[in-house]
DNA sequence: ATAATAAGTGTTAATTTGACACTGATTTTT
DNA sequence: AAAAATCAGTGTCAAATTAACACTTATTAT
């Protein structure tokens, strides 16, 4: 019996949540569209396994993923028997633009456009939307998706991306900035708008503190 | 390199949260406390694996367990690398005394009284632990320890036993009545009080339909 | 100068929360 | 038979939070 990892990369690009999938290098399924896999080695735990396989495939490197869930389908993988350690992580397109160079073939792929998939991939995607949209409603992870700095629009942006909900920005804005997770820079973003926005930045220190405090920023949010 | 399963079943049993616990019935550590834990088989996924071991070590059968965690550090078991997914349960002890019987040796602990476990078992029931405080505080899980008619003392008994804490009883009824989730029955339970109290059904079409519907019956649940 | 665009901000009513204490039913004791 | 003990059950009020709602401001383009 094979142990494999694969891993789920969510990416912001200031419009569209993405997925990164690369096309499949070895058989069966060669040269379809999967997600970034390998086999676990003897020598290494699942997480990292996880972490090579992904700074194989992609030239990721310091990404921060999670377990999400083990499957185990007896024919998942028809030519032989494979249980699959499924990982996800978040994070800024941009920050990791670099690393992602063009000697890789990772592509990202905005979420309603995904190509078909390999195996029960999209299985594993769908469950790990599942998770982000349980977790954002309590938990400030959205920011591992946003660059260092910030504006309020783009953050209520990716709040009504990922809960497929328009929210009131008054409202959003308040109770965001209740938190006292956010702090207001001198400058502003001008891009997206002729008067632009002010940037903010997360305040660390209270970020992880305040982590497991819960938020409940949506409010009645689908959760399946 | 092996692939393991390992159970962890909570249990209430009126007064205290339990955890099942064996001794363990082959090499290494041959008689030592332990969760039931197993082998997973060429022909079977890792939740029927979970189902198998536990059917197998205690005669349970029909419990339902959901994926906990993959533990993979290389040394964990210290004579063959192993990897061991983890599965938690949440049951009804009264409802189970039947089919766990003599033929098995399988025991229930107190939570505060666990005894020296294997590996890295006692870890594993911290997280199953630190998972019930999570779900708990938002969907109506405990009701699965619960049997089919309970009280409202009961009911709270246990979210006091769960976050160590205590609750105000007439926030907390006002709470869970609010929920519509409860059905209130005719006769009392009269043995843990000479008024006796009334007992309740949940009502499982709603119990269905709301699971995932936020309900934060605890104010600041501690999570971590 | 004017129009267009998106950012930013405040009020009010309704709901929910948390704090708090007494009455009621029954059994046990004297 | 009366009194005491035990635990179930219930209501109010003030504070905090939420949801609904619309206008002003800064800037750029025309």
């Amino acid at each position: 019996m094979l142990v494999a990892v694969d891993c789920i990369i969510f990416g912001f690009d200031g419009n569209q949540l993405n997925v990164l999938l690369i096309q499949r290098g070895f058989e069966p399924e060669k040269g379809k569209w999967s997600l970034m896999g390998g086999f676990v080695q003897k020598e290494e735990t699942i997480e990292e396994a996880a972490a090579r396989v992904l700074k194989e495939l992609t030239g990721l490197s310091n990404v921060y993923m999670e377990q999400l869930h083990a499957f185990s389908a007896i024919q998942r993988d028809p030519t032989e028997r494979t249980i699959s350690m499924v990982f996800s992580s978040l994070i800024d397109i941009q920050e990791y633009r670099q690393q992602m160079n063009d000697d890789y073939h990772a592509q990202w792929f905005p979420l309603n456009h995904i190509p078909k998939l390999i195996f029960d991939h999209k299985e594993m995607i769908g469950l790990a939307l599942q998770k982000l949209r349980y977790k954002a409603a309590f938990h400030p992870v959205v920011f591992e998706l946003l660059p260092e700095k910030f504006t309020l629009p783009q953050l209520q942006n990716l709040y009504e991306l990922i809960y497929d909900q328009v929210l009131d920005k008054r409202n959003f804005s308040r109770k965001i900035l209740s938190t006292g997770l956010l702090i207001k820079q001198k400058d502003k973003e001008k891009e997206s708008s002729k008067r632009g926005a002010f940037y903010y930045k997360l305040d660390k220190r209270k970020y992880e503190a305040q982590f497991n405090s819960f938020l409940n920023f949506i409010s009645n949010p689908i959760i399946n």
